[in-house]
DNA sequence: TGTACATCAGTGAACGCGCGTTCACTGATGTAC
DNA sequence: TGTACATCAGTGAACGCGCGTTCACTGATGTAC
């Protein structure tokens, strides 16, 4: 850590980071809601109006915290689509990725979770889009299975909101998880996986029963 | 509209009724921790302090808001496990059963969803420690069906799970849905069924993939 | 390299506001005789 | 049925507190010459 480096510029982007670790600290067990610039600022080591060197508003402090959280997942979702392989290994590869990016962003995925459907409606809608978003991308994926090709748009769709669903579950677990160990982890990626596992094995069942 | 009947014991309950409404409404789209105490007695008609005749803080409010929705949702599950029927009927039935309660008690299933993870630790306990008591006995109804019979306790919690978390999704969908008409709401019914398909549909494939 | 001035991140005092909570009260309903 | 007293749901004034926001400021960093 070091004392006193730093041009102006670096200073103010070093506090603005301040103010977005003391959100993301308070959020984690209360809602953005209920959250304070006071609070923000007090446990950012700053006074209350320096805040708005940053910001313009608490709204837009929510809304940067969406971002960097959009962001997280957004990376998470590109590390999980990286080199198709056989759907066996997808599930085990996929969960994997969900369950390290989880445990090494907790802060903004324990945020997605929370303000999903609890948050404001801005905050709501951008996370429904995200979401709305990868599912779509996953069909695309899911059509470049054999067996899938020759499926409706709207079927791949069902099973890429279900796979997604699922997948939001075991976030919700991982980050809701106690006690806090290993073992806790392990079970809850082995759940994760079979839950897949079991809907990918409907799929060849489906044709017949639209 | 009775102008004023009633024995003080009655009056008062309506009072209580009428601060349980308006706090349904006011949680609707904010959140219950960003509810006031003032806004509610506003809402309802009373003077802030006649408050505290009923409740003897917004914290026993919560518990009360939170013990009426789950006794609507118990209602609606103990609706949807009555009669067994093959389970495409029950997959029809019970999504009737999920579309008829929530569209009957939206605020109850409104808070239900807001809370489930965005609200405080008691409330985010209570409907957890509620939906996993619905998946144990939806795990006992399963068991029941022939070629479940065999089936580990572990597995059929899995799929029951399963099928919860697929509900939990269409009643968000319902809860959000825009715009509200008939037509979308059969579309978010006809999904949900198909969801739920495909989950059971994986089952006669998972036994070889433990 | 040195000087004079501009910029601007963070400070500290002050504001008006809605909040939860207290308290003594009112007056209609309920009870005892 | 009528009277005297008790109960208690709802009232209204008052409180101290944390809030978001304003404003004029300070003093270190940056820029021009």
């Amino acid at each position: 850590m070091p004392t006193e480096p730093a041009s102006r510029q670096e200073r103010k982007q070093r506090t603005r980071q301040a103010l977005l670790k003391a959100a993301f600290e308070l959020v984690a067990d209360r809602g953005f809601a209920t959250v304070s610039l006071r609070e923000v600022t007090k446990r950012a080591g700053v006074v209350p109006t320096a805040f708005y060197r940053h910001f313009a508003s608490l709204d837009e402090l929510g809304v940067a915290l969406v971002e960097e959280s959009i962001r997280t997942l957004r990376r998470m979702i590109r590390s999980a689509r990286r080199d198709p392989q056989t759907y066996q290994d997808i599930i085990r590869a996929s969960v994997h990725t969900l369950h390290e990016h989880v445990r090494a962003h907790e802060a903004h995925f324990r945020f997605l979770i929370r303000e999903r459907y609890g948050g404001p409606e801005v905050v709501r809608r951008a996370v429904g889009t995200e979401l709305r978003l990868f599912a779509s991308e996953l069909a695309v994926d899911l059509a470049r299975f054999e067996y899938l090709r020759e499926w409706s748009t709207e079927d791949l769709h069902l099973i890429a909101d279900l796979i997604i669903t699922a997948m939001q579950a075991s976030v919700e677990e991982l980050i809701e998880a106690v006690p806090r160990d290993e073992e806790t982890d392990e079970q809850i990626v082995r759940t994760a996986q079979k839950r897949l596992r079991l809907i990918v094995l409907g799929v060849p069942n489906w044709r017949s029963s639209p």
